[in-house]
DNA sequence: CTTTTGTATTGATGTGGATCAAATGGCGCG
DNA sequence: CGCGCCATTTGATCCACATCAATACAAAAG
């Protein structure tokens, strides 16, 4: 894990030093790297992502009703959304790693709709999106990448209702490290250990569980030998034994 | 309610009998009316809209696992979205009503990642998502609703979220109603009385609760005088009193 | 170093909603 | 009309998770 770690740091602080802000050469294919692009195109895309931008850890990268003018792609670090009721309470509705894009839920009121705050610190690419959507019109294929990203998050987001809706605490805890997994494995690192980067408390506000109920199942998965867990850090020593549990859903 | 409902049978016919495709003249306002086209605009924008379609009550108008290729505007009826597990359970994600958008969880993987269920004989326009591709690059305004759309759809997504995570079961009875009463008051229905659609099991599935629960919400609600419940009709009294107890969650 | 503060673990107890069960009522259909 | 089916209501009991509480532990601050 420390090695996985070590060498995000490295790819990042390579590519700070030598580019100034090639799409081409970063990590964040996302929307920066749609395949089959021209020179030309290439090139234009690079005018696309202007502004980079570093958030330190419990800084806010927006806040709910702020205006709304850019789609973020995170180049480094972790994220969490969260969105605050009138009276103050408030429930954490995804977690953004790198490679991921953050912020699409202002586009439909203007303004944005939750807070993003870094869980550590942290670095993206800002992404106007006045000039996404004119950059949309000319090249197709950045257009298509563009609405499956925010198809997939609209999936995404339904099956954390499932989760909620359907799971008991330990299916919800086995779904979310699998999910962990999976997303980490996707951006290169490894997919047995890593480090969490929120709280229990943070993660069970997104599984809709109390902090105690987490930390409880994690104890149940270690004394069970699912998973080794100490502090923040996690490695999956059963994945099939994880995904059984996931699947069990009470029938 | 009985008149609201002959009114939009009758508005329906009526287009039905006069007009080939005429966007300009569809309830449809979301996608099929963005507002400042030009006249050729509009000639094109009724090359968009293709295919309209008629959905018996209990048919699916996509299932998971179809190809995707088009979103559907609802003209008429009701529709649920419903996530099937491997094990056989499902669950309903979403319920949608004449004049709003659906099918766009196909987008990220060219496949449909729910099944949309008519819940009363309805009827859609088949919106080719291909053409709307094409269409979106060259008119700015219907790029720019249809983001929008879709960004409604994550935060309306988000706001499940909060109902099953953070509230109890007369809560999310309460926003339920809530909800369905200010789309429905939005689409020119009435606000305070309507026919629910679904059955107790379809509004629980959503709700993650059970339809005991659900059942006895209503009846708590009918007895503290907030509604009037009569198996599927509902008559809000106390729209107030709904209000406060969605707005209490557990402090 | 010690103190402080936030985070995590673990145990004991309480409760909201699930589950089990039974009765009622609406409605399509022969 | 009357039958059978399904949706709904309502009551009784149970249990998964919340809540309350105490302790431990790590990182940051002084």
């Amino acid at each position: 894990m420390a090695r996985a770690e070590l060498l995000r740091q490295q790819s990042t602080h390579l590519v700070l030093a030598e580019l100034k802000a090639a799409c081409a050469n970063c990590n964040v294919r996302e929307i920066c790297q749609p395949a089959g692009l021209t020179q030309p195109e290439l090139d234009q895309l690079d005018t696309l992502v202007n502004i980079r931008r570093k958030v330190k850890r419990g800084d806010a990268l927006y806040r709910a009703g702020e205006a709304f003018d850019a789609v973020f792609a995170v180049r480094s670090g972790f994220f969490k959304s969260r969105v605050t009721y009138e009276d103050g309470r408030d429930q954490v509705t995804g977690f953004s790693m790198a490679g991921e894009i953050l912020g699409m839920d202002g586009i439909g009121q203007g303004t944005h709709h939750c807070d993003a705050v870094a869980l550590e610190d942290s670095e993206v690419c800002s992404i106007p999106y006045a000039r996404l959507e004119e950059l949309s019109r000319e090249i197709s294929s950045l257009q298509r990448h563009f609405h499956q990203i925010m198809s997939r998050e609209i999936v995404r987001e339904s099956g954390v209702m499932m989760l909620l809706g359907g799971m008991r605490a330990e299916e919800r805890i086995a779904a979310f490290l699998l999910n962990m997994s999976q997303r980490l494995s996707a951006r290169g690192y490894s997919p047995i250990e890593f480090h969490l980067r929120m709280t229990r408390e943070e993660i069970g506000s997104y599984l809709g569980l109390k902090l105690e109920t987490v930390s409880r199942a994690f104890s149940k998965f270690h004394k069970d030998g699912l998973i080794e867990i100490e502090q923040k850090f996690v490695r999956i020593k059963n994945i099939d034994g994880l995904k059984k549990i996931y699947a069990h859903h009470v029938n």
